[in-house]
DNA sequence: CGTATTTCTTAACTTAAGTGAACGAGTTAA
DNA sequence: TTAACTCGTTCACTTAAGTTAAGAAATACG
């Protein structure tokens, strides 16, 4: 598991031995089973999380209704909105499956980043990369038909559709799930 | 225009005398005339944008059909994709009106960040702060219909209404301009 | 094991967006 | 001044998503 993580970080600076044994002395591996909600509406937490293996979920309620926007796997850093205004959280966060996470908080950052600049340079090269990644994301969004964004996450994320149950893929497609269902038989019907 | 770029900065590092005067000889400030397209499909570039004052939008191109997916006024940030993954764009970026711009590139970057380290915890900041919001702007997206996507823009963003043509506030809002003309005349019913 | 619950699918109907075409207003260019 | 073009709107028609309801399939649980 800390390999996993040190051979992420090697993409982006070069860490000692020392460096390597300051961070897990840190102690920030957690073990999260499937259900935990690890944050909810209302709530101010300080806590990021990167995924070392499981899957989490973030989702709103609205109308009594779940919606929910994203899905972070294997790889996948996740600092909620709420931790860098400082407001509480309009949505929730919740663990699909048994997960190992990496759990940090503003104060571990603050006080790595001060003593270990290369991890500054880390958390800003990240943060561009997802960033840039997040917008073409969001234009292929905009750019694309329901059934065109099913098509693009057959694609590009498969894994997450065995993972996850069909009505919180849907509303990540930005639908309902009977328009799901309807939409993958016409899928199945064009084939044929 | 310097006053306003040095209030900006404040809000996240304090800046010196000094440190103000070594950003202001590196000469970054450039006026763009309307129509300008600073970036097109298929360059590789490596500038970077902050707009000082007008505003700049980026599009694609799919099927010969222009399809805006983004807008960038005062204040704004914009590191394209292709700046981050040095591989070509998919995208163009033009001047919708005149326009007064910081334009950086990566060499000017790691100089900068390297000889002042308060800039690197800058970008750092300002990245996470975009990568948050621009999440949530994709799940008012993804969890809005066009019409509610619509009066949403026109409370966030009114100013847009007014500086952008239609279509390209159509396809900004994910749909065709008959339908945002029909949208529009289905709200005034409503309110009468 | 069987019952309850959740999940997924199907269907009929409603609503809204996509499409193609036409029109008038405003702008640009010859 | 006319002709060409762009832009926004409207209309009729098509297509697909939303809604409501019902039932089948899978899963969880006592």
């Amino acid at each position: 598991m800390q390999d996993i993580l040190f051979e992420f970080i090697s993409k982006y600076v070069f860490l000692t031995e020392d460096e390597k044994n300051a961070l897990l002395s840190l102690d920030l591996f957690h073990s999260v089973k499937k259900g935990k909600v690890l944050l909810k509406e209302g709530q101010k937490s300080q806590d990021s999380y990167f995924v070392l293996k499981g899957c989490l979920r973030a989702y709103y309620i609205i109308d009594a209704e779940e919606k929910t926007t994203a899905f972070y796997t294997e790889l996948d850093a996740l600092t909620p909105h709420c931790v860098i205004n400082k407001a509480p959280s309009h949505y929730f966060i919740s663990c699909v499956e048994d997960s190992i996470l990496l759990v940090s908080n503003s104060d571990i950052e603050i006080e790595v980043n001060s003593k270990f600049p290369k991890f500054e340079v880390m958390c800003r090269m990240l943060s561009e990369e997802l960033l840039a990644k997040k917008q073409i994301d969001f234009d292929e969004f905009k750019t694309s038909s329901p059934e065109q964004r099913y098509l693009n996450l057959l694609q590009k994320r498969p894994d997450l559709l065995q993972r996850v149950p069909q009505h919180q893929l849907a509303s990540y497609l930005g639908i309902k799930p009977q328009s799901l269902s309807r939409l993958r038989a016409r899928i199945l019907e064009k084939k044929s």
